[in-house]
DNA sequence: TCTGGGGTCCTAGGACCC
DNA sequence: TCTGGGGTCCTAGGACCC
């Protein structure tokens, strides 16, 4: 039988923040999105507060401030860096081959191979080393398949009585059954809103009613993904652990404005922004992108704004990273779908048909092996100039530059770069 | 006043081809 | 008046994940 393990970071952002200043132990603490806009992660005593995953975060002022939260803007440096200072320590668990890199915060261990006779003490293990290494708490469950592992993990986060570690492979098949038939339908992984109430109509409220239903009617009626998930929920491992990420199919840039805007030039710099981040990403991806789209989006969330969500994509005439050529065909495409009667609060930029830089493609008419050249070399500068002084320190004309954006971002409760800015480091008094 | 950003996969349906 | 069968490719939309 397989043997997988999920292990993941309690509140993870929350807990990252709560690691350099441990006054806020005890305390609710929220980390919000970008912009400030949602709540995207929780200490237990926010959650107790009842306040909820994903809620704007200006729904949650009153009670915020009569109890005293904590909130603090998303800090994804300091974030990305304790998550692979956790992922280090995992690795030392199973070799990497065994290790998937699943999210920021989880991770997959194929422990199949793993001589250990007791999987829980295995698990308290690795607790015991990430806490002591990292600083940071996590859980593990453990099953015969992912989506078992993942509600092990449910259960060993949710119960006290596990301590953090779950080994759902170690138990009876009534104990198994139980448990699974505490556990409401929406808890498994690849369950969401929709599907709640539409198998519900089947009788299906549970994990144990999902497990023992008819596979092949569901996959009539849903699809071969929820068929899947019932295979899984028995035991039968779908899905394999992938120790290395698959190429990405597509790259994306986009943001919100603090301010909405009528006018050309704000969404014009905003766009030609995204294309240089997002061709910052295609080439660390080592890719080339044959096709790039670009959005524009109104308030959605504003009944009285006058809508409009255009999108406009072009083909490439051959697969490029050529930041100049993409900053020219995402301007045109802007200024096309640009209306003044409506106030604009997203721009983003899309890369699709991405293929690997190694395949690069030569057009039939490729008049400009020189230019190439020059255009390659130029990106490399570029992509320097932004490894050393921050990204958008230098930028394609008008593509406006960091610092003097009047299309900028919320970002009010910032916390320090504690582990990737020397001025930043914490300082030990002695 | 204030509602994130970045992804994946699947399916249905239309256009088109032989 | 009759109007096949099999296939690919593309796109839009829906659902999910973190």
């Amino acid at each position: 039988m397989r043997r997988i393990a999920l292990v993941d970071v309690n509140n993870f952002y929350v807990s990252c923040e709560k690691l350099f200043r441990p006054e806020l132990e005890g305390k609710p603490v929220v980390v919000l999105s970008n912009n400030d806009g949602c709540v995207v992660s929780r200490s237990n005593e926010a959650k107790a507060l009842g306040i909820r995953m994903a809620a704007p975060w200006h729904h949650c002022r009153a009670i915020a401030e009569q109890h005293g939260v904590v909130a603090f803007s998303s800090n994804y440096g300091l974030y990305g860096d304790m998550s692979r200072r956790v992922v280090d320590v995992l690795s030392q668990f199973v070799p990497r081959m065994d290790l998937e890199v699943y999210s920021i915060d989880e991770c997959f261990l194929d422990v199949t191979k793993q001589p250990h006779v007791d999987a829980s003490a295995w698990g308290q293990a690795i607790r015991q080393r990430v806490r002591q290494w990292c600083g940071l708490p996590v859980c593990a469950g453990i099953g015969p398949s992912k989506t078992l592992a993942k509600l092990a993990n449910f259960v060993a986060k949710k119960q006290p009585s596990w301590q953090g570690v779950c080994d759902f492979t170690s138990l009876p098949p009534q104990r198994q059954a139980a448990l699974l038939a505490e556990i409401g339908v929406g808890e498994v992984w690849g369950v969401g809103r929709r599907l709640v109430p539409q198998l519900a109509e089947f009788g299906i409220h549970t994990a144990a009613d999902l497990r023992d239903a008819d596979a092949a009617s569901l996959r009539t009626r849903f699809s071969v993904v929820v068929e899947r998930i019932v295979r899984e929920l028995r035991g039968e491992a779908c899905l394999e652990v992938e120790h290395q990420p698959a190429a990405k199919a597509q790259i994306q840039s986009a943001r919100s404005f603090a301010e909405p805007f009528r006018e050309l030039e704000p969404l014009l710099e905003s766009a030609r922004a995204h294309v240089v981040r997002a061709v910052e990403k295609l080439r660390a991806e080592l890719a080339l992108a044959g096709r790039i789209e670009v959005f524009l989006e109104t308030n959605r969330f504003s009944p009285d704004e006058l809508q409009h969500h255009p999108v406009a994509s072009e083909n490439l005439p051959a697969a490029t990273d050529d930041v100049l050529h993409l900053v020219g065909v995402a301007t045109r495409l802007v200024r096309a779908m640009h209306r003044v009667r409506f106030r604009y609060q997203k721009v983003g930029v899309r890369l699709l048909d991405l293929s690997p830089r190694s395949g690069r493609q030569a057009t039939l008419f490729d008049d400009a092996p020189v230019r190439d050249a020059r255009r390659e070399r130029l990106g490399q500068v570029l992509e320097a100039a932004g490894k050393r002084w921050g990204r958008g320190a230098v930028a394609p004309g008008t593509a406006g530059l960091a610092g003097e954006r009047a299309w900028h971002m919320r970002r009010g409760a910032l916390s320090p770069a504690y582990t990737t800015r020397w001025a930043d480091l914490p300082v030990v008094r002695t």
